[in-house]
This record gives structure tokens, sequence and C-alpha cells, in this order.
DNA sequence: TCAGCTGCTACAAACGTTTGCAATACGAAT
DNA sequence: ATTCGTATTGCAAACGTTTGTAGCAGCTGA
């Protein structure tokens, strides 16, 4: 057996293809890139092409990325915290960028809030990242800073900017706030409480200004509004502690996150409540399992797959033609109901 | 206000600093190379260093990548099914890569089996990936070819190779399996049947290994083992109608995944038994909101964060050691007691 | 005094591309 | 016969590094 490493086969370069068709490597190069290759005799392109595919031949992405500082990469920058939503995001925004070609780094948002050094920004930079696509819904963040100064297209989703040179693809928070009030205002509930997302989030407080103006479209007065400081079950006990303490009268919670509902399901169980037929709760997001556990949610369904893709789409968008227009995507809720919800106690 | 993109942070290179020193540009790459640095004159190595950090600089990773064929990046490629367990999973990889300076590149195995063009295989190897980890239970894969091949370390998670060259983290199914088993044992139960995986994903086959062996070891006959196609809950509820006909008098059903758990217990309520008190069923994985369900889902654990990172560790140590050994890093799982499983009947 | 060593630095090639420019050849137009 | 496009190809520089080799001091030792 020969030694290890003699059976690497070796990669296929543009040297290897004008060697053997004897001619020149800028040639070959014209030749096998549609936009140059009118530049070549048809005939030669014939042999270039051939002999291409006789060698197998791949383009080098780090060559080529050096020399046209186009690295065929996009970011995608996730929160630090797991979620169970983000496979099928990350899913359809890496599947639709492999479409055209581009590659997907993740990389996760520093821990904690603390300004630290960036190092993110400067690996990002350093690998001459083309796109970013940031997915944590935390406010502020030196991504957007490095992207808006050095001009690399950044696209946000479930979050938004007022900066007019950012795409973003959203979920309409007040259309779900919207549909979420209706439904347990039809279900006869007066007295409904918001256990309300962290603050610092833009879904929390979209959902929030939502769920105010939805209840005053109904001509109604919350009976608490309570915010989290995170989209966890934990900080849903706390909050709906809370809220049961402050309007222990409330017929209905209508939370910013699933998890955040499952939480306030715990409290109410605990404190002998029975849901839905003391009161109801619907969550935000129907994230997976939530149809299975006791009672199924009711909840406001995004789709996230369609927002991964239309993020990815948006990005390729200003890749493929710079001067492209940012624009902004909101993508229409959808409530799912289940068994969290009910007719009003009485 | 000027034209837009006067404004760009232009990024400092080496021939910059070597500029503002008045010294040969090798000279700065030794001087800021820690490997190297001995061959320059200490009093030199001052002054590049101050004026590196004057200038802010950061090498530039794709030039380093085609100079070095190195690209300081993991290819890590997913299921083509999004799964609730990989948020943490490549967390955990991606946090621990990026302790040395190293990126994750994300991508999803081709959907289907039909053997197609492996263009992900071409477009690692594009890129220069050092090094690949596989998180897809699918038994064969064009891309552990490709890594033999090639000599790119591979590291695979959650399933085994025969070649020695492959390191591996993986559950240890066999112990999951025993404590599953004992579990329903000690609380009586004597017809126990099994809701295997798909047969031609390593878990699925292990697991269904572990199930045999455990029972042997009580002396037990198994009432059933049906496999099913997919780790999903449809196929849950499919298999679990099969046991049920087979052998109507079971009275605990060990699965091989939580999504089967759940579909089985979807065809025991359908079927007007009740879980616990007629059949428990114990679960795999302890998949979030498992807890939650009703009833909440008895199941193995498996410390997916904990796997994440022994398999960066696992590739860290051959990249930065090519002449490592390959190794096999088997994880303890846990018995998470909850409410699915309880006494055996009568 | 000079060969030879040592310590330091510069030069240049290389990694695999793309691309502006020059060079050649050919036919057409003057 | 000269000039001039036009079509085709080659040359070389460039992207930002690393690294083998060469050069040049100054020093040591005979």
């Amino acid at each position: 057996m020969p030694n290890r490493t003699s059976d690497i086969e070796q990669r296929a370069t543009l040297k290897d293809i004008a060697e053997r068709v004897g001619v020149h490597v800028s040639t070959v190069s014209r030749a096998l890139n549609t936009e140059t290759r009118s530049l070549v005799a048809d005939e030669l392109v014939q042999r270039i092409l051939e002999a291409a595919e006789d060698l197998n031949y791949k383009p080098n992405r780090v060559a080529l990325a050096l020399r046209t500082r186009a690295s065929m990469t996009v970011g995608v920058i996730l929160p630090d915290i797991a979620n169970a939503t983000f496979p099928v995001l990350v899913h359809a925004i890496e599947a639709t960028l492999a479409t055209r070609k581009y590659s997907t780094l993740v990389a996760h948002a520093e821990t904690g809030y603390p300004r630290k050094d960036t190092p993110l920004v400067d690996q990002l930079a350093a690998r001459h990242i083309d796109g970013v696509i940031l997915t944590t819904a935390r406010r502020h963040h030196g991504i957007v800073d490095y992207c808006l100064k050095s001009s690399v297209p950044l696209v946000m989703v479930s979050r938004t900017e007022e900066d007019p040179r950012v795409s973003a693809v959203i979920n309409d928070d007040i259309a779900s706030m919207a549909l979420a009030v209706r439904h347990v205002v039809e279900l006869g509930h007066r007295r409904i409480a918001h256990l309300a997302g962290p603050a610092d989030m833009s879904t929390g407080a979209a959902r929030r200004e939502g769920f105010i103006a939805a209840m005053r479209e109904h001509k109604l007065e919350p009976s608490a509004i309570v915010r989290t400081k995170l989209y966890t079950r934990e900080e849903g006990v706390l909050g709906a502690q809370e809220i049961f303490t402050i309007a222990p009268d409330t017929t209905a919670v209508i939370t910013a996150n699933d998890f955040l509902a499952v939480g306030c399901l715990d409290v109410i169980k605990a404190s002998g409540r029975r849901c839905p037929d003391d009161v109801s709760v619907v969550g935000h997001n129907d994230m997976p399992l939530v149809d299975m556990i006791d009672p199924p949610l009711t909840t406001v369904r995004i789709n996230y797959r369609q927002m991964g893709t239309e993020a990815a789409l948006l990005m390729l968008r200003r890749l493929e033609d710079p001067t492209a227009d940012a624009v902004m995507m909101t993508l229409r809720p959808k409530l799912v109901i289940r068994g969290s919800t009910g007719p009003a106690p009485r």
C-alpha cells in the first residue's frame, strides 16, 4: 500500500485546462465565463469546455474570492440562545442561497450585551462575507453598524431597523394581535391580559403595541400588561404570576410567545384554575409540539420556512443587483385554534 | 455629502504595515506570526506590532486560505429535515470551533437518496473546507467517500462508521435501551414492545439491538418489534397501530425517538386506552417541550450540547494535529422519568 | 586577515483566479 | 500599397498572504 496521501485527487485548475488545450490560462478563463465567452473563438470554446468537463474542473472559490472580493458566502447570525424555530429558518435560508451557489456561514451572537470587542464582526469582515442575515431580535448590535459602514447588504428577519438601507422580512405583529384578541373577544372574554416579550426585542415591543391597538379597536381596557425579560418558560411563569396578582379576574391571556404561554399554563394549573374552562391562553409562533401539550395550544402561526426563503431571496436580490432598493416584506400570520381557548366562564 | 462608497473602511494589509514601518512585507508577516517571530529583531517586532495595532490589522482569511490551503472553516452537514435538536447541537459546535478561530459553514444533506451529482461535495471542496462534521444519521453518503479520499478530517455525530479514520461521538444506545427496559420492567411490565427507528439510520439499528439485548438480559420475549421508515409522529402512529394489532396485550412500548412516542400516544388515546394506566410509553432524546405534553413523556435524555462540544473538540484535535488518531466517544444517556410510564396494569 | 558563522532582512515565487492592455493576423476600405 | 478596424489570443499585474532562498552586515576564531 502506498503512502496515505498519494491518492488525493488533485483538483484541476485553469492552468491544467490551458495546458491540455495548448492555450493561455486567461483564454480559458474567458471561455468558461459566460460573460466573456463571446471574446473567444467558437471552436476554441468548444475544446475548452470539453477539456474542463474531462478534467472535472470546478472553479476554486477561494482564489475567486481573493481576486474579486466576492466570497459567495452570506453570514447568518443566530441568537445566542437555542430556539426551536431556527432549524427550519436556517434550512430555508441555506437551501435558497444554495440555488445561486452561495454558501451559508452561521455564527451566534455574542452572549450577553457587554460591548465586547465584536470579534464576530471582524471574523465576518476577514472572510469577505458578501451579505449578512440577522435573525436576532435583540435590538442594538455591532453587526448592523459594520454592515452599514462597509455597505455589506443586510437583511433582518423578525426585526426592523430605521435605516432605509436594510431589508427586512417580518411578521405582521399588529395583525397577529388583532387575530388573537378578536378570537378571545368572540369567545366572550372581556378581562384580557397581555404577557409581553422583552422590550429590547422588536417582536416584544411590536406585539405589545398590537395588543393595545387591538383592544382599543374592541373598546376594551386590558386587565393587565406584564413584560418579561426573556422568551422562556420560566419568565412566563413569573409574568403570569404577576398578571394574576394584579388582575385575578383575568379570563384570557394573550402571550407574545409560545414559551411564555407554556409558563402561563404552568401557573394556571398550579393556582388551581383550569384551562380553558377558567382562563384561556393564546400563544405565538406555533412552535413544534405545542399541539401536543395539555391543553393543545391555541396560537398564532408564523411560517418560518417562508420567512427564511423570503429573507434569502431579498439577500440574493441585493447581491445580484447592488442598486436594488432595500425593501420590507411583511408576512401574514394565521390563527391556529386548539384547546387552550374556550368560551369565557359564566 | 460625498458619494456613498467613499467612506468604506479599507482594511489594513500587511503592505500597509510594511510601508508605515519602512520594512518589507515578508518581515511583517514573520513578525506577526508567533511561529516565526523569533526570526526578526525584537525592537522591530515591537514597532510592527504597534503599527498593526494602530491600523487595526486583521489578517485576510481568504488570502491566507489561498496560500496555505487551509480555510479555517469546517462544514457541518445537517439532515434534510428540520429537527428540534439541532439548534443546540449547531450552537455548541459553532461556539467551540470559534474559540480556535474556525468558522462554521452549514449545509443540508441533499433531499432524497438518489445519488445526484453531489454538488454538495463539490461545494465543500471548492471552498477548501478543512473538516466536516456529519450529523445526518442516514447511512450512506457521498460526503464520507469524499472526505476519506481527500483525507479531510471527518467527525460524525450520532452515527458510526467502520473506517478507522473517522472520529465519532455517539450516544450509548445500548445503555439507553437498558435504562428504558429496566425502568418498565421494574414497574412490573412484561409485555413490552419496541417501536424502532429506520433501519438505514444507525440510531435506529443500534437502539433496536439494544432493546433486544436488554430484553434478553431480563429473560423476556418482546411482545412486538415494529420498524418505522422515518422519525416522525405520523410514522409513529402507523407503527403503534401495527404493534397493537400484532400484540394487543402490550402494556409498555419503548420507542426509538420522541416523535415516534408522540405518535404512539396518539393511537393509545384513539384506541380508548389510557397512558400510563393501560400502557406506558418511553421516548428517546428528550426533545424540547416533551415535558409539556399530555402525559409528560418519560424519555431517555441525550445531552446534545455536550455532543456538539465533543464533536467540535474532536475536530479541532485532528485539525491541529493531523497525526492524531481518530477516536470514538460515547456519551452516557440518562433516564428522565415523567408521567407516561406507570405500574403495569393488574 | 580572512573564512565562516549567525542574525537579520529583502527578494521573489507561489496559491488560482480575473482583467486591462498589448500583440498579432486578417480582411476591408482607401 | 497603405491604413485601419476587428477578432482573437497572450502577457502580466493584481488580490493578500507565506516561505524558500539569497544577501548583507557584524562577529568569532584561527
